[in-house]
DNA sequence: GCGAATATGACGATCGGTCTACATACGAAA
DNA sequence: TTTCGTATGTAGACCGATCGTCATATTCGC
């Protein structure tokens, strides 16, 4: 089944902007790449241009939602889950040659204007992520505030690894961030654990992965 | 003393690519910014945008390392280094009404072409600051593959938290950020000190903040 | 066959970056 | 002082790209 016209313009946006940005991406690119006419473009989106990159943003939160999703709701350990998602984003950007990254970085730089739809969905679209790694941690048992800080730091994290990676073309930033980062995790599940066990005194033990 | 041209047309450029990258960056915001007439432009930068840029973020990566390399020098500990720079970037965030951010990533993020004195600066930028936390970890006698790693998280963390403290419009996410970058640098340290003082078995101890 | 939904690419207003021609400042030679 | 040559700065014309519009096809439901 040959995807329709719609749906390949949005594919091929959420693409572009990926490797380019938002202002990088004009809508000749999205056209030649879809392989659809300029006419097209106004029927499918009568918003033009932000109207098309809304519902490509959208899209690529979507894919990497629900990858994350199945990251962490597959693995034994929320340290386990984040180190799959880390190489996970570490083959795609092979795959891409140094292409992939996240959907929502580039439009966050190019500063949309604020207060729109787009503003609204880039936020949600942290908020989603961190929430994913939060719960993970909270269904260990972790406390809401050690966790929320936690997943927070493992999203900014994830996204200076996606930074540096492109930069480099080398995926050990991935690699080496995503251990750190799985690390981190564990240690934070741990130190939970050691505190509920003894809750006046925690200290060592096992910590040391 | 009024700065020259040359000066302002490079300020106002670093400027408007941290708050809207280098595509959204066009040649009249920047003459507009600056004051300077549009002809000027071709007599200080022969090179055109590509030679602007450059020079325009190359002042930015130099400020940017200074304030780091000043943070890290004054602070008593390497943890504390990295507690103030996240600060200052908290601060500067603020005083900017959240355009501020790092001068080198919607550069690499807006796709420049690959092979260019841009790109290699991009990198040369990050390869910089990243030994600049090495170092200082180094100082405290932290092994060399330890420090890189944990620097390189340190680096990738900080922009991260510019990109999600942007989106927010709020410094939480570099204050939250900031403190935990700060635990792991002095947890790194201080992993080395007990390793040291007690080679065969490190445990607990001073790794509680 | 007929109306509605979908598809098409040519068109124009605007804006982007680049370039060539012109103006001024300054110092040396006559 | 005048003349000239060079370094520096300025102005606006140019051409291509970009985005959005439209009048016209084509396909589909009935």
């Amino acid at each position: 089944m040959v995807k329709d016209t719609r749906t390949r313009m949005i594919d091929a946006t959420a693409t572009l902007i990926q490797a380019r940005g938002y202002r990088g991406t004009s809508l000749s690119d999205v056209l030649a790449a879809s392989g659809a006419p300029r006419g097209s473009l106004y029927f499918h989106f009568p918003g033009g241009k932000e109207d098309l990159v809304l519902e490509a943003v959208r899209a690529g939160v979507e894919i990497a939602t629900e990858e994350l999703r199945v990251a962490l709701d597959t693995a034994e350990h929320p340290a386990d889950g984040v180190r799959a998602f880390f190489r996970a984003a570490a083959r795609e950007m092979v795959a891409s040659d140094f292409r992939f990254g996240c959907p929502v970085a580039p439009v966050v730089l190019d500063e949309p204007e604020l207060d729109t739809e787009l503003d609204a969905l880039c936020r949600d679209a942290f908020a989603e992520w961190a929430e994913a790694y939060r719960n993970a941690m909270r269904k260990r048992g972790v406390d809401a505030q050690r966790a929320r800080r936690t997943a927070r730091t493992v999203l900014a994290a994830l996204e200076g690894a996606l930074l540096l990676a492109r930069s480099e073309r080398d995926t050990a930033p991935l690699d080496e961030i995503g251990e750190e980062m799985a690390d981190l995790v564990a240690r934070t599940c741990a130190d939970h654990d050691a505190a509920t066990a003894r809750p006046s005194d925690r200290s060592d033990g096992p910590a040391e992965a």
